[in-house]
DNA sequence: TATACTATGTGATTGTGAGAACAAGCACAT
DNA sequence: ATGTGCTTGTTCTCACAATCACATAGTATA
């Protein structure tokens, strides 16, 4: 059954990041020409189980045909054009150091999230263009916002800065921050803060290989 | 009680994930000298349940007073002793352009994951160091993974070059790869595979707003 | 020393997601 | 037209994680 045209479905945040993979892989698919692919495919590509697959896509419509398997141009479209329903990724980036810097280039490759603006106190850094992003003063930073109705930012600022500028970010209108700065940061119920850093990812692995192996 | 002594117990993988946003804010408390602290003030910090925060560092022992709280300066030492005890977390970078040498970069300000070498094919990257990392040719692949007994793998290459990379790793033992390219890669049961981009966490927290709100 | 108070540690319960198995449906061959 | 084979969509079960609630054990105060 189609639960897309009802508002809001419980859609599990697992089913949700393995959409992106599925995405991904359908688009690597696309480019070498493959024309239609089975559950078990996409499955096998992403590391997961086929059913889970089936599953996930179940609660986005019916988009396969059976005794058959997905079409993929179809599969690709649908789901693209169901995302975009949704609105453009827009984000800002706070501070345009070396890190916001990186970010900013890094999504001129993607063309799924869009950077509108860049933030930084530095005088010497404002007014300029990062790779086509404006670079403002961070007194612009609620008339952004507003303006572009943001709901997630990226902060990346040295950490000592973060709370002052996070409390702007929400009181702004913001919903979901993601920090690259590894302290811990306050914000009210409502408001999702996620941690990014490649260390402390490695750091999880680690864990998980003495945790859980054997 | 403490389990901390038995073999391999079953702990949750979203307890290892959060014990890491406990660190983070034990260290933060050391610092600012705060003595004590209950289990709802890491709890608000993290953003969780002050239960959640008992149970899980239940399964690795009893640090607290009842009707007190934590010892802070006890509880990180007991923590810190703790993971210490499982070895270093001694890591490799294959790739050492410009993502390879920021990740190098940002591992010397943490004191906790070793990065121990870095692989490129170009020759005139090898041989050379960054900040104090050494880069070898690829070839000597296998040769430091088995001498460093090496079980996590960052891969920081472009996509196309990635999955022979990937066969080479498994093959010389990496039991968990954390891949900084987008594509899909394929792996034998048993070997863990985490991607790892800004832009993608970006797109999943639009897809969290879009679907999981109001 | 006794009593009230406070916060931990944990057993029990609820909730949620993964995996397996099965029913449903389409294509194609005969 | 009908049957066969194949893969999807879905239900059901199991496992695991979050949450609750309470017993436990310490502190503080009179």
């Amino acid at each position: 059954m189609n639960r897309m045209n009802f508002i809001k479905p419980a859609i599990p945040e697992t089913t949700l990041r393995r959409l992106l993979y599925y995405m991904r892989c359908l688009r690597t698919y696309k480019k070498d020409g493959v024309k239609t692919v089975l559950s078990d495919n996409i499955a096998k590509k992403c590391g997961v189980k086929s059913s889970v697959v089936r599953k996930d896509l179940s609660y986005f419509g019916e988009f396969g045909v059976r005794g058959k398997g997905y079409d993929v141009d179809e599969l690709c479209h649908k789901l693209d054009t169901m995302l975009n329903s949704l609105g453009p990724i827009n984000t800002i980036v706070i501070g345009a150091g070396k890190l916001g810097t990186a970010i900013i280039n890094h999504s001129k490759e993607n063309f799924k999230t869009n950077i509108i603006a860049a933030f930084d106190k530095n005088r010497d850094k404002t007014g300029k263009n990062i790779n086509g992003v404006p670079v403002y003063s961070l007194d612009k930073l609620e008339d952004i916002i507003k303006e572009n109705n943001i709901k997630i930012a990226v902060i990346a600022i040295p950490p000592c800065e973060v709370q002052p500028v996070v409390d702007r970010l929400v009181s702004a209108g913001i919903k979901s921050i993601l920090s690259l700065a590894l302290l811990p940061i306050n914000v009210p119920e409502g408001v999702e803060v996620s941690f990014f850093d490649v260390l402390s990812e490695v750091e999880y692995l680690f864990l998980k290989l003495n945790f859980k192996e054997s």
